[in-house]
DNA sequence: ATAATCTTTCAGTAGTTACTGAAACGGGAG
DNA sequence: CTCCCGTTTCAGTAACTACTGAAAGATTAT
């Protein structure tokens, strides 16, 4: 079916661009546009990838918990299934990257703070200028990943109720 | 300056995982951390790139808004400075993506469910239901960008003072 | 006009990431 | 146990992306 080729298509495109590879974006999105569990050789054969890619993207996919592993019963081997809810998807995905990218890059921040005020005590008066400008970028940017983590954590928490009722919210408030 | 530095990486390491190339991202982190408007060999220097790298990564900073070419008085040669406010960086990056990003994919969902219509008039009804299925995820993803897309354009229209009004918002109504 | 100074471009290459295919593994059936 | 069927791993390679450095292009001064 071409429509399904396409959304595929698409989909593995917009992976790629948000640091998702191509492939792995491509199975998730055939898994999620078919609505049906397919098995390994079902993938090799519909996105012409070899067993290998197939296998060790499905298992990406489930860790990241957007996927999901079944048994049928009487067969010997495993099928895969995609999430049907695109907001619960959303939201493990979301309290994946906040984990893995975001609170350590606002554990670098904290760092950075303490390493300047560890390192100014002494100084030349010269260098303080240029340390207090350096001290406020890392404020404003402190502050914001603040911000933006508890968005992201309303979102994660309250997977679908949560976006909804947050978009309604936002747009009545504008 | 060791802060600084370790700044610079971490924003670069953060930038990769998001499809940002690192360089372009440790640039960019370079001039927001300083706080002061540098020039190409400045940057060539701190970075250790070249002035080809130095030139293409600056020229795209620029494209997206977030850093400014600045002439001072007398000087011949050009210098950058990074935006200030972390919410007018964010509200440019984000207007971006989703122009290059979700729009297209939105577009293609609408394809997607056109040629389905188009494709399934005289269908046996062994097809149907297959059809029906990936009728519904579409719908699913559809609704779900649409709402994504309403809550970027708010970000995207209101900078600092949108998001913060956002925040209020939410952890008031939850 | 020419020179001086800085910027941009781009072909070639280094470095990185993704993919294949074959071998090793696992576990149920006989 | 061994055979069979399916899964996982991983070394080697293909494909891609990022980077360099040198040459061409701008722009201002002389």
């Amino acid at each position: 079916m071409t429509a399904q080729d396409l959304f595929i298509r698409r989909w593995g495109e917009m992976g790629q661009t948000w640091g998702i590879n191509r492939t792995m974006a491509e199975i998730h999105a055939l898994l999620y546009i078919t609505a049906q569990p397919l098995c390994t050789d079902d993938v090799m054969e519909r996105l012409n990838i070899s067993r290998g890619n197939a296998s060790m993207s499905l298992r990406a996919l489930c860790d990241w918990g957007i996927v999901r592993r079944l048994h049928k019963r009487g067969e010997r081997r495993e099928y895969f299934e995609s999430l049907g809810d695109v907001w619960e998807m959303f939201s493990l995905i979301a309290a994946e990257r906040k984990r893995r990218e975001m609170d350590p890059v606002l554990e670098t921040i904290r760092q950075c703070q303490q390493m300047l005020d560890e390192g100014t005590l002494g100084k030349p008066a010269a260098k303080r200028e240029d340390v207090q400008l350096t001290r406020q970028r890392l404020a404003g940017m402190e502050e914001f990943m603040e911000v933006t983590n508890k968005i992201f954590q309303q979102f994660i928490g309250n997977a679908r109720s949560g976006l909804t009722k947050v978009v309604k919210v936002l747009l009545k408030a504008f």
